[in-house]
DNA sequence: GGGATTTGTTTAATGGTTGAATTATTTGAC
DNA sequence: GTCAAATAATTCAACCATTAAACAAATCCC
């Protein structure tokens, strides 16, 4: 239970959009001032939880002192395989990117471990410069252009030529990534979870898309990134729009990435913005989705393909009358992926804060 | 946190498929025995469990008095109102269904508070039959075909001809349900609870499509109805199949409901079943749904449209390869939207049975 | 019948929350 | 300038629910 409300409590000041003190999340929680004056204290003496400057206060009284997520507190480390560039960043508790690195280079001649031993490479300064601003890291994510089942096997990448590739049982041979726990997931999938953390005021429900060669999706629902009952959800890239239209390399014929991937795109980007259209209309029907983010090499073309997609998906959503359709272009741009992973690693922190403040031995 | 434990033990012995014992409950949730016996003991008291027979043990040791929920607990009463009937039903705390009542008429010429005034003689026989069984009701659901906000106002319904009709607030009127709370949601949601909780071992993730006039979809997601973020998510029958094709009521061209609704699927069989699995095939995609239920009038028809249907699913169905996707018929029949609306009364009280301890005067 | 075995209850102890009273710090009125 | 009011945070005793361990109950096996 106390672990519960260290959550709870961690949680509240996380989302919370001014400053909270004591009192205030007491009132935002239902607990007790007494109870959150204990939370608090622990939260603090384990480095997660900061006190700030009392705030000027409006009225009388004694002024509350400020709480906020502790900038020195556990960060995590943000990795991607793309088919041509790796990239790894650290971002603090409080969602702040710290350090960025990102190498382009053409992944597909080399195999998995040359690879895995490539991001090694590039995670290693982003560790270094991690331990030099004192950051102990919780863990880390992976982000990988492919079906993830949740032992984070990935069980076929087309764009990188990867076929069942274990990655936590290669781990031990690349030195930078072997003591850390890691979680690996779908581009798409983390790519979403960035922008809904990173990405400003979201919706709590979207879907995120992701135009890369293929064409992936991130869902959101309720806050939470929906994986689906096998962990590959998202394959939006093979919805079909025209039924008889032209063959894709799947096996049917009409998949959305026919007309809408990027090559396709720059043939004809007036009928990629119809087919996303069309597309789109599907998924709000049948999930009520309020708003879709277009995000990889959406988004720089976002104002282009804006008027195209809305004329289909206003003409198509059902609901478009009583609950209106927004079209957004993602914010975070290509870093959206490795961002999404560090906020996996530091949303597992912050959703059961009791683990790390057992575990931690705080060493840096 | 005892309200949490109730909750715990009670859905414990809920789903569990064979009889649990208290030391039972103990393995399974993690609890001590000593735990244990204090909450069964308190859910024994307020009505909720009853004790078994020892049943003959195997081995050596005391034999373990069996626990079951009360078939005299609170009891759910799931309510319909559709195009064709109005119907009733009383399923107790087992999920046993202990009354049914039906009739058959055209709601279309009455206005909604005749039909609720309709309705409501089909609630007054179901409640004096639950009295006379000394079944309390802990509460009333009610399906309808059409959107329906979380307050309870239908929006729209459109083969009702209802537009924008506050349930809720017209219940003072109907004197049979006027002192019951009343949830009101869309009809294929609650089937598809009904046919998750009642249609036997279910995966906890499926969609269950419910063919009637028009075609609409309740998603289940890891044993959870998913609404959408304003509620009115599984508008199926509208997603695109063949993006030129025939105008459809709503506005756009080539909706699935002009292929695979009632009257199109009577004029041909093997379109509507290829469209359906086209429009399927993208929800697989999409959502990583692995069972599909098909309901309603596409239950009866389930063995001719199977073939047609599975043929473009599989075909187009992108992981199909990875994890099959299974079709299957609904187990329930028309009964399933008001089995599901009396299932939401009772899984409320099994969620939080602290509420029902709390508030019951247990008058009955 | 005695020992083994498992269930269920009792007892004292523990951990965590609550509620009330107390202290701390400011504003504003006289 | 002092005092009252207001708000924040802490302290402390009481309470509640869980746990662990011992104990009682009920059966099987030898």
């Amino acid at each position: 239970m106390r672990a519960h409300n260290l959550a709870l409590v961690l949680q509240t000041v996380a989302n919370s959009a001014d400053r909270l003190s004591r009192a205030g999340i007491a009132g935002a929680t239902g607990l007790t001032r007494a109870t959150v004056s204990a939370l608090v204290d622990d939260l603090i003496a384990g480095g997660l939880l900061i006190e700030l400057e009392p705030a000027p206060r409006v009225g009388a009284g004694r002024p509350a002192a400020g709480l906020a997520l502790a900038p020195d507190g556990p960060a995590g480390l943000g990795l991607e395989i793309n088919v041509d560039y790796l990239a790894a960043c650290v971002v603090d508790l409080t969602g702040a990117v710290r350090h960025r690195f990102v190498t382009h280079a053409d992944q597909r001649p080399l195999d998995p471990p040359a690879t895995l031993a490539a991001l090694g490479r590039v995670a290693a300064p982003a560790r270094a410069a991690a331990a030099a601003d004192g950051l102990a890291l919780a863990g880390a994510a992976l982000a990988v252009p492919g079906l993830v089942t949740v032992d984070g096997v990935v069980r076929v990448a087309p764009n990188l030529g990867w076929l069942d590739v274990d990655v936590p049982a290669m781990l031990p041979a690349v030195p930078a990534l072997a003591d850390l726990p890691l979680v690996v997931d779908n581009e798409a999938n983390l790519a979403a979870l960035g922008e809904l953390r990173a990405g400003g005021d979201r919706e709590p429900t979207f879907l995120y898309v992701s135009g890369e060669i293929g064409i992936g999706a991130g869902l959101v629902l309720d806050g939470e990134l929906y994986r689906g009952g096998r962990g590959w959800s998202g394959e939006i890239g093979h919805l079909t729009v025209y039924p008889d239209g032209p063959a894709c390399g799947c096996g049917a014929n009409g998949c959305l990435e026919q007309y809408a991937g990027q090559e396709a795109m720059a043939a004809n980007p007036d009928r990629a913005a119809a087919a996303l259209g069309i597309a789109l209309a599907g998924v709000v029907n049948l999930l009520d989705i309020g708003v879709v983010v277009l995000g990889g090499s959406y988004a720089p073309a976002f104002d282009r393909l804006r008027a195209g997609i809305e004329t289909e998906l206003h003409r198509r959503a059902l609901t478009g009358h009583l609950a209106p359709v927004t079209l957004q272009a993602a914010t975070l741009g290509p870093d959206a992926a490795m961002r999404g992973a560090a906020d996996v690693v530091i949303g597992a922190v912050r959703a059961d804060p009791a683990r790390w403040l057992g575990s931690a031995t705080r060493s840096g």
